[in-house]
DNA sequence: TATAGTTTGTGAAGGAATTCACAAGCCATG
DNA sequence: CATGGCTTGTGAATTCCTTCACAAACTATA
């Protein structure tokens, strides 16, 4: 099978989150144009995406909506657990660690670490705050599949490097510095001074650009 | 002056984070390759995206950094303050409204706003929660640059078409779903349940692709 | 001033993603 | 069961983005 693009897979995300929804409206089918109108792109663009994974829908009819749910979960991957581990209990760990939709989705934080000794041993929900010097140890007992990273920017690098090390693959970096780790593990990032800078320079240059998404 | 692509002001973003760390440690002159280590790119692309703004460097040399610094920041339209509003006072919306960098990068936030009467009135620093209520008058008011949107998903497409019809340009929404609005309104999103499902999606095909950025 | 060693800036080539456009297939109706 | 009206699935065309490759320009050294 050919190597799917990122950005298809993007739009699969939203394409399921809106089915999601019309499911429990009732929907029983949806076509690629409403499909296309709701996740922000064409037709084309959702008929094309769908077609790498297989044949979906109905010629006339468009797609079954609670089918083509469990197909793009299947897909993402979403039919299974995943364990999370938060590093940073700052801010922002905070925020996501208390944030119950990832549970719901089936993202199961199972810690968060920090390297203030006056957060070690505090509690939220169930979760008790552990000593990043554990992260290794801990990492390799308990394996879970992704880490969020809201640390420093400073510490990023080196924490990505211990958690790597210690066995992981994928990580949701939300420090604001490009990670440089194996091409085997899979980094996404959430850059909020990119976006505000992003939105900046559309302001600034509105004249000279047109539109963008 | 071309249509300068999305991809193009994003890796800016990147390249003027490490520049200025760079200047604040006393280096004078990056070479593109530098920086295109530092960015996860190549030093091609840098020169290209560069390129596109005009002629910064010194064949032979490298680019000077406090200068290159100061062009990136301009053409990212960073030389001027933005204001900021903020909709949404729960977790995400308190952990952004308390993170002093988007001030120190010159993103103001003016005002939060709520839809909760319990939260309404309440202080965080120098700020005190608004009424949703007032949201629209105060925007003609006050003429926020850019509105960042923290609320529930079933809220956002409706109270992004308020702050659109009182006058606002640019918003960041953190809601997972995909805003419709006019074509002159920039929107960037954050969104976290899609770039967990795309590292999902890594782990279950981690055989099928190769490596990801 | 000449030469060796770098690194930029940029057309041209190549590759990737999106859009076009239409045959194939399905449903509803009479 | 034939016809009209839709909508999918997909090669081909197009547009967009990245990489290549090299002349031009700079520094350092002798």
């Amino acid at each position: 099978m050919k190597r799917i693009a990122d950005s298809t897979v993007r739009r699969l995300s939203v394409y399921l989150r809106f089915l999601e929804d019309s499911v429990t409206r009732g929907v029983q089918t949806i076509s690629s144009e409403e499909l296309a109108r709701r996740g922000g792109t064409t037709s084309a663009q959702v008929r094309k995406d769908l077609s790498f994974f297989g044949s979906f829908g109905k010629r006339g009819l468009g797609y079954p909506a609670a089918e083509l749910t469990t197909s793009l979960r299947d897909i993402l991957g979403l039919d299974k657990e995943w364990r999370v581990v938060i590093i940073g209990a700052g801010k922002i760990g905070t925020a996501l660690a208390q944030y119950h939709g990832f549970r719901q989705r089936g993202f199961n934080i199972i810690a968060v670490y920090d390297a203030d000794a006056r957060k070690v041993g505090s509690k939220w929900d169930d979760l008790v705050v552990r000593d990043i010097r554990d992260v290794e140890a801990d990492v390799r007992a308990e394996q879970p599949d992704i880490a969020v990273l809201t640390v420093p920017g400073e510490e990023a690098q080196t924490v990505a490097e211990r958690l790597v090390a210690a066995g992981l693959k994928a990580i949701l970096n939300f420090a604001p510095v490009q990670l440089q780790l194996p091409a085997d593990v899979t980094v996404r990032h959430v850059n909020m001074a990119m976006e505000l800078e992003g939105l900046s320079y559309a302001l600034t240059n509105r004249d000279r650009n047109g539109e963008m998404s």
